[in-house]
DNA sequence: AATATTGTTCGTAATTTTGCGAACAACAAA
DNA sequence: TTTGTTGTTCGCAAAATTACGAACAATATT
């Protein structure tokens, strides 16, 4: 058997990109640490921590909720958002394996 | 003292949407892969790795060297790209920590 | 039925991103 | 000096992102 063949990927490198993309943006992140320090909130909480109109704060949520991020739930006439925990864990451990291929390089078979 | 302040971030949030901006595109996490599983190698092998323009290959590395996660340098008459191992190990860092506030919520003094 | 509360969606404008070919710069080789 | 090699930069077009106010939907209250 030849040697020396490259190591596989343990994330989805369009899964990765998704995540990232969803991540790059100051507002997101800071809406993503906001509901991180708690079990969940409702939308009012969240646009009373950020300094822009409540239709741009929706935008960022929808895009954060179709990343995956996090999740929202109807609880009329409230609306209550917080982490999708499931794909928060698949997030972290593709960062982390994507990080972690510095120096892994190559896997010799035999 | 009043009790159970916020646990302050241990990375910088603007930092952290900017690594991830950087990261938020499937290309240049392709070149970040390429990359981090060799040394270093020619703007020429990563450009032969991408189905896409030399010049936009090329905007995309400028892009991820404003955001520090690589670097280049002029070896006449190619130019020689690398990963950033310093801001490589920064971001790491930063992603884990931001991944890790889930559930840590609050810490109390005393 | 009219009002109030809570968010989403729509329409729009301004800006940024993405991608390309062509032109260019720097240098080596013929 | 001309030619070739390697990448970057320029100029442009198309598409996506960001942000906002206004309109709307759903429900509860008066």
């Amino acid at each position: 058997m030849s040697c020396c063949k490259k190591n596989e990927n343990s994330f989805n490198e369009e899964q990765l990109a998704r995540f990232a993309k969803a991540m790059g943006h100051p507002t997101r992140i800071e809406i993503l640490c906001f509901l991180a320090s708690m079990d969940s909130c409702y939308f009012g909480d969240i646009h009373q921590e950020l300094p822009i109109a409540k239709a741009t704060v929706s935008q960022h949520l929808k895009e954060l909720k179709e990343a995956g991020l996090i999740q929202g739930e109807i609880e009329t006439p409230k609306v209550k958002y917080c982490i999708n925990r499931e794909n928060w864990e698949k997030a972290k451990t593709y960062f982390a394996s994507f990080f972690d291929t510095l120096n892994e390089k190559t896997i010799c078979c035999k």
